[in-house]
DNA sequence: GTCTATATTATGATAGAC
DNA sequence: GTCTATCATAATATAGAC
């Protein structure tokens, strides 16, 4: 289980955490988790609204109903806060990948699947996967426990593909390292294309989410199955 | 031709200075010119530097030597320096992808040369280019002249797929509507994923712009010829 | 066309009272 | 855990002297 507490503290403030977090926490604990997330919840609000940059401490205070300095108490810095929507946008769109490969058959199927529901979870959260596919914040830098779980994003398309190709779906190009970059630059495209000309559709709407069907009908050819 | 020293002034000073440039232009014309390249050249070194929103005045004015207000001079607000900048840019943009379609064959190839001219120019100007294609300042709106440029280089494309439909080397889907946004969609793709990853290297090079080929490749396959 | 001085507003962050 | 007060810094922009 993925706790976010954790982020917003000092080593030592996450020791104390983890200790209690054995017990059942208790009512002060709670009420500090949902602030947390009510302070998360809100600077996603901020970054849709102003841009992932427009994020301000003392915006988010101010929606909060307290002052800047009280926030302090919850994230030491305006860049733990960026930290924690990072690492927490990045454990959502895996699972929301992972949710979109269940129940299809594994190979292409499956690598399809997991690419809209990854693109459907991006486009409703336009904010954070800017953050995180963008890099728009030039001052952020992803702490390292970020790179894991891009890590497993990327295994998972590769065990997707090698699937496809062992089922005979696509060919053996596809088990190369380049086709992982060439799936992921088809989805991205899209969401830019999305998120710079119609933020506020839904998936499927509007111009561009709809050739991501048209896209994906491209990579047997992409990836033959004789040469 | 594309007269950029209009965009810094106010409607008066811009008729001053047409009727200035039916005669020979003088010293002093000349240097303001050479002064408004200078700031928009800055400009563009801050914002590739600290990002497209990094920009600001005071920076431009630090490294230009002087004081903030003297800008003032030249441009009558930061939106004016990204109005001109955007427009700037794209008339670039817009003659880097006629420069890449001579000398090609009309049709297909001209259409791929383009769309990669058009790419490396953005990989060469990647702050610019995201201004231009990726919105990063929610509150920078491009002037309606700006608009007349997109929709010229909407057409060349157009006119480019017409032309690969005339010649047999692409299906008739290709003079649908949709055809534009999947083309834009991939370059679009290649693009982002370059600046947000191998921001630093040049076309050809790293892991993105050579999946440029193998998606143009692929446009046969999407606008099939017999169905 | 440059400057100084200034108005106005905003930011991130800390100290310390309660 | 909240506040006030404060520090340090930065931003856009204007007025007006030279």
């Amino acid at each position: 289980m993925f706790k976010l507490s954790l982020l917003a503290m000092t080593p030592e403030e996450g020791a104390a955490e983890r200790e209690a977090a054995a017990a059942p926490p208790d009512r002060r604990a709670r009420r500090r988790q949902e602030t947390i997330y009510e302070i998360l919840d809100i600077a996603r609000d901020v970054m849709t609204e102003e841009g992932v940059n427009g994020l301000s401490l003392a915006e988010v205070a101010r929606r909060l109903g307290i002052k800047p300095p009280s926030l302090y108490k919850y994230f030491p810095s305006l860049m733990a806060i960026y930290d924690a929507l990072f690492l927490e946008g990045q454990h959502q769109n895996l699972e929301a990948m992972r949710g979109g490969m269940q129940g299809t058959e594994s190979g292409l199927d499956a690598l399809i699947a997991g690419l809209e529901a990854s693109g459907r979870w991006c486009l409703a959260n336009r904010a954070v996967a800017e953050l995180l596919f963008w890099r728009p914040v030039p001052s952020f830098h992803p702490s390292p426990e970020a790179f894991a779980v891009s890590v497993e994003m990327v295994e998972i398309q590769r065990g997707a593909l090698a699937d496809a190709v062992a089922k005979g779906q696509l060919g053996p190009a596809a088990n190369e390292e380049g086709a992982i970059y060439l799936v992921s630059t088809l989805i991205v495209g899209v969401l830019s294309q999305a998120f710079a000309n119609e933020p506020d559709l839904p998936w499927g709407d509007g111009r561009f989410t709809p050739t991501f069907a048209t896209l994906m009908r491209l990579l047997p050819a992409a990836f033959p199955l004789d040469q």
